[in-house]
DNA sequence: CTGTTAGCGCATTCAC
DNA sequence: GTGAATGCGCTAACAG
């Protein structure tokens, strides 16, 4: 039924090593016998089982990629710079959805293990001890995308989201607001989370203020928590004049929140966002925000694993991405 | 270095077919066997090799998806849903980007067929001789996604195009609209494009209206084109009093191109879209639309394609999934 | 309930 | 340049 490389050899009159070699294109094969082997191949139609290749060369070409929520338009935009460099090179992705959870990402790095990637990209909210363990067990390269890491071991691309957080508050700041309420994301998310935390603490005290406490609020970086965070805001006395939100989602719910109360954005109240997903200019007004390279983190990171893979000696593992204020309309100076 | 299931046969004191039994639960093991063997793989920190297991079994537990692009909100949601199903059956999914060009589509379907994929599911634009021409090398079940197929002779789940636009466009005749402009997609497009321009121009005549080709635009499915496209019906007199669109995408386009000329929606014009993405209701107005089941349309696909892999036997092989009318505000009574 | 024996389809020595 | 032989790690009969 199924056409191997020993009925091509016979097809073509050699050994199924010669046809080995011109199906991997192996120098030392007198064209003739090239073309022999090309028209038997063709006449059966033989296709190469790459899992038969994978068992006797050890290596798949497949990379696993574990991925939050591919429906997250943020990850989505990075995945899509994995696939297109792994593509490049010939890789194929397996992609798991793990949704943050620990169990399940262990779960999926292990079943990618099985399979005998060759190598992981790991995306996720952060890396604990037992996913230590589970690396530990492989001799795969791993690349960490988008993700934060204590101990600072793995290779990794990614940001500096405390200066993300840093450079937007800054530039609010910048504009004279001085009351800045800040939709959070849970201080347990390492990077969305505790890092722009930390970004906006340190941006309030370098302009000598200081941060209360009702001026942050802790969301679940969705719209709809962006929504109800502000309206807290709003019932403040007195209001703060600009807000400033961990992601792009929430800050599209805070500028909707503060419309649907009847307020106008910017004028009344600005706002700005992190990650510029493409949403962000797609709203009344455009938002101004701090960009992440999205899809660059993922083609970056799935080149950097190819060098792993490949063993290339690489200068620095270790390689955070630079961001950038976009400014757009959510934001201008406040009006005394 | 690696550890297999011989060395763990020998670590158990038993045959490799033992510890073959336990790994794939094999029924009939004295319980006392299991443990020894649990045990070693324990100890040894053994674990399977999936690519040796596909190559003597004919079976990969892997299906390759084949997706025009991932960062495509309404392609990401539908991959979710195929996922997650892909998952309970204890599948993984390759991924590959096609952007809908035909040869790389062949490409990718030859690349995931190489690596013995036990099931493909196929998302693309239209499937045509050459695709068929890739599908028949091969015997392994596939299914077609979101994807129009002229002859009708493969596993499919989809929603009925034609029928979505004429329900649009049938609401919109509803509430006194007359003066109709439809954004559509190019009418190569099957799916996007030719049967949504059906829907439409059959709504119309079932009102008896004639369907003027003043009134409609092709865009690209984008956010820009349908400003672009909404730019020329603000300028045509009379102007109409609602526009239609065949994504969400270019609605939200539609929105924001007549909020900036300085009308209002719907007061001055009503704008109604197809797909229901996430972002319908990340929008002010927001948008009445007729929601595909995007999650849904990768769910079943996905079970459909675990059926044909398990050889069950499935009544209807072409499902049609139906859509519905979300209303929402982007849509009004005409104002005479 | 358990062990023996063959391959699965290919890459890869090593000869010639 | 080319062929013969071996084994990658595992499943799947078949015996017993």
């Amino acid at each position: 039924m199924t056409v191997t490389i020993y009925d091509v050899a016979r097809e073509a009159g050699v050994s199924m090593a010669t046809v080995s070699r011109v199906v991997n294109n192996n120098t030392n094969v007198k064209p003739l016998t090239r073309k022999k082997v090309y028209e038997a191949i063709e006449m059966l139609g033989y296709r190469p089982n790459a899992v038969a290749r994978g068992l006797a060369s050890k290596k798949t070409t497949t990379v696993g990629v574990v991925i939050p929520d591919i429906s997250n338009t943020f990850f989505s935009e990075v995945a899509r710079g994995i696939e297109d460099i792994a593509n490049m090179y010939h890789y194929n992705i397996i992609l798991c959805n793990a949704d943050k959870r620990k169990e399940k990402e262990i779960r999926v790095i292990n079943t990618l293990l099985e399979k005998q990637v060759d190598g992981l990209l790991f995306m996720g909210g952060t890396v604990t001890d037992e996913h230590r363990d589970a690396f530990r067990t492989t001799n795969v390269p791993i690349v960490l995308c988008a993700t934060s890491e204590a101990t600072n071991t793995y290779a990794s691309v990614d940001i500096n989201h405390e200066k993300a957080a840093y450079d937007a508050v800054t530039l609010l700041l910048n504009h004279g607001h001085r009351q800045i309420g800040f939709i959070c994301g849970s201080l347990e998310d390492t990077n969305n989370g505790l890092a722009r935390y930390n970004g906006y603490k340190k941006a309030l005290e370098s302009a000598g203020l200081e941060m209360r406490e009702e001026l942050v609020r802790i969301g679940n970086l969705r719209y709809d928590s962006g929504i109800d965070a502000t309206k807290y805001f709003l019932g403040l006395e007195p209001r703060p004049t600009a807000i400033f939100t961990a992601t792009d989602e929430m800050a599209i719910g805070a500028i909707h929140a503060i419309q649907d109360f009847g307020l106008r954005v910017p004028h009344d109240i600005s706002v700005v966002g992190i990650d510029n997903i493409r949403m962000a200019s797609m709203v009344r007004p455009q938002l101004t925000t701090v960009a992440q390279p999205m899809y660059d983190l993922g083609a970056v990171a799935m080149r950097l694993l190819t060098k792993l893979i490949n063993k290339e000696t690489v200068e620095d593992t270790r390689v955070i991405l630079s961001h950038e204020v976009i400014t757009r309309n959510s934001l201008s100076h406040v009006y005394k």
